[in-house]
DNA sequence: GCCGAACTGGACACGCTGTCCACTTACTTC
DNA sequence: GAAGTAAGTGGACAGCGTGTCCAGTTCGGC
């Protein structure tokens, strides 16, 4: 049998990253043809319109390429899954959420070298109150993006874990810490979704996971 | 168009019962014929084995009803889908637990009337430390039985739900307390199984939660 | 303007779902 | 013990979604 080429190399910045035109984009070594930006730009708005409309998990990969106007085999030459496509438009803004978490201002960020640092507790609560407001802003691409396990394995959860990881460890609290993926697991997207079905607000959620931040790393 | 028969009346006990027949089970209007008690006790034996052979998510309807030896027709009379299956193989298991829960020994029962109660952070840890076992011992058949969201809709999660809200409840503790939702997150079955294929024992997931027990309803 | 390569889009085969209905089997009644 | 009746059975069927494949088209460099 003649070895078929493993794929044609796709100009898809690797996972994780942006796939988005933005300015400032690094010049690939294959600068990616007008046509394909043009049908990815497509893709991607129809992607999104479809996922806020209807239930995300009904979403198919046919109907995005109907709605982008776009044949099926361009659609999956760039998106294997429905879940990848949710996933390139949430990346977006988690990264947003991924700066200031970094070099923001406290009590979400570190806070500057000589003032007063903000509290492990205080710094995970505010992590949370900014995730459920992240999770209400663009649920349905929360939604799409999960398909069974693979929550744990994008970049985007790795960033939050390695986060909450750094609070526990400069948290003075003596007691056995809950596991950094035990106080991810109510930032599930399924569940939020549920309790705003239950007509919890997410003023109450996000107050819930605040009482938890406070109660795990002292008051 | 003439009406059709909204569906034959099927002898299955409501939904969050037991469907093994069990010797004290009560004795239902139409008593189940002998070949139907048969199949079905046939199915439940094959879905449970195929379910931990391999990836519960990939077993098929088809799967199930070749194993057991049954047509197609056969096993949707009883059960519309896998989720259902391994729910009602599960049932029996939690069962067990909710009993232990409401009348058993302390910390994980509330103890005689007149001898010292358990905390309620301890009752949450006893609880944790529980579903770990349950987890442990059963993971695929938790597993198979996530569709979706369908883990907030069944009998079982209310339960637990219930019985959380009953601990936090009993808390002395002032502070804005987690929603229960919130205090069940971590025992995703999706996210156990996560943990230990990372190799997290099943006792560090259990000391973790026990942390979050205690930190969040007080030492 | 020409040529190679990337890109495109629809046809195709496959697997799973859920329904339907003609046949079979078990329990009841006489 | 035989006949009647309704529950139970199982496989065929249509529909849907997936993922692949390839002949035709379009782009961008020369």
């Amino acid at each position: 049998m003649s070895e078929p080429p493993p794929k044609p190399p796709l100009p898809v910045a690797p996972s994780g990253t942006s796939e988005l035109p933005l300015a400032g984009a690094a010049p690939a070594p294959p600068p990616e043809r007008a046509d394909a930006a043009r049908n990815r730009a497509r893709i991607l708005a129809a992607a999104e319109r479809l996922f806020s409309e209807r239930d995300p998990a009904s979403v198919t990969m046919d109907d995005i390429a109907k709605a982008a106007g776009v044949g099926r085999g361009t659609l999956y030459r760039r998106y294997p899954d429905r879940a990848t496509i949710a996933r390139a438009l949430l990346d977006e803004h988690e990264r947003a959420l991924q700066e200031k978490l970094l070099r923001g201002a406290p009590p979400l960020g570190p806070g500057e070298p000589g003032a007063p640092a903000p509290s492990p507790a205080e710094r995970l609560a505010a992590f949370y109150e900014e995730m459920t407001l992240l999770l209400e802003a663009h649920l349905p691409l929360a939604l799409g993006a999960e398909t069974g396990a693979t929550r744990f394995t994008t970049g985007a959860y790795a960033f939050w874990h390695a986060h909450v990881t750094h609070l526990l460890r400069t948290s003075p609290h003596p007691t056995p810490h809950p596991l950094p993926d035990q106080l991810l697991a109510p930032l599930s997207p399924e569940l939020f979704r549920h309790q705003r079905e239950q007509g919890v607000s997410r003023e109450r959620i996000a107050e819930g996971l605040g009482g938890l931040a406070r109660g795990v790393l002292g008051a």
